[in-house]
DNA sequence: CGGTATCCTCATAGATACTG
DNA sequence: CAGTATCTATGAGGATACCG
C-alpha cells in the first residue's frame, strides 16, 4: 500500500503506514472528524439497533441539546450514513434509520463502544495511579 | 445487561440499549472522549505497528504541533494505554510504545481508519450530493 | 412534534518562544 | 531531542426563545 521503502517494523495492522502522505491525512481528517464529534458515536450506535424517531433519539441520549441533536443527524444525512423520513401528519412525525454504509460503520463504533465499556474501569485505575504517583 | 424493560426493536448489536443511565452514558463520555479528540487515533494507530520515537511520531503526523503531540501522549499514558520510556543519553531520547491494553484499543482505531478509507469516497459524493440538491 | 435562530461560553488546539 | 510556558482564537456546543 504505502510505496514508501520505511516499512517500519510492521507487525500486525495494515493501517497505511505513512500517516503524512497528504491526500491520506487530509482525507482521514475528513472522515474521522465524522466520527470524532461529541455525538456521532452514540446516535450511530443507537440507530444501530432500528429506525428511530427525532423524540426517541433526544429521549435515550441524555445531555445532547435540540441544537446538537438536529446538527449531527443532518451531518449524517448529509454524508449518506442516515436517511430521513418525514411523515407530514399533525404533529409531524420524522423517523431516521441507518443507510447501508451507515450500517457498516454503526458496527464500527458499536464495537468502539463495547470496547469503551469492557476497559473503563482500567482506565479509571489507571488514571488514579497516575495521578497519585 | 441493561436490566430496563425497554428493549425496543434489537436487531443485531449488543450495544448497552439505554445510552440514557446515567452510569453508562458518564462512563462512556470519558472513555469516548479519549477516543474523539483530533490527535489520539492517529497516534494509536501508528504504535500499533510498533513503538515510535517521539520525533518519528512528530514526523509522521503531519500537521500536529508539539504541543499536542506531547499533551496526546502524555493523556494516553496516564489511561494505561502506551508506556513512555525515557533513555537519559544526550540528546534524550524518548519512546513509546503500547499496553496490552493499548494495543486492542489500537486494533479498534485501526479498523475504524480502515472503514474511513474504504468509504471515504462514498463520503465524499454523498456531500456534494447534498449539498447540490 | 420537530425543528430554527441567536447569543454566549469555554475548552481545544495552533503559534511562538524558551529550556534541560 | 524532547519537551515546557504563554498567549491567543476559533469553533464546537449549551441555553434560551420562537416557529410551522
Amino acid at each position: 500500500m504505502a510505496e514508501d521503502g520505511t516499512s517500519k517494523t510492521a507487525t500486525h495492522i495494515d493501517v497505511p503506514d505513512q500517516v503524512n502522505e497528504g491526500v491520506t491525512t487530509c482525507q482521514l481528517r475528513e472522515v474521522l472528524d465524522r466520527v470524532g464529534d461529541k455525538w456521532s458515536v452514540l446516535i450511530m450506535a443507537l440507530l444501530g439497533s432500528g429506525p428511530r424517531r427525532y423524540s426517541e433519539l433526544r429521549r435515550s441520549i441524555d445531555g445532547i441539546s435540540q441544537r446538537m441533536l438536529t446538527l449531527t443527524l443532518r451531518s449524517l444525512e448529509r454524508d449518506g450514513l442516515v436517511i430521513r423520513t418525514v411523515t407530514p401528519t399533525t404533529p409531524p412525525r420524522v423517523d431516521y434509520e441507518l443507510t447501508p454504509v451507515g450500517l457498516t460503520l454503526s458496527r464500527e463504533v458499536s464495537s468502539l463502544i463495547r470496547w469503551a465499556d469492557e476497559h473503563r474501569e482500567y482506565i479509571s485505575v489507571s488514571r488514579r495511579s497516575y495521578d497519585a504517583g
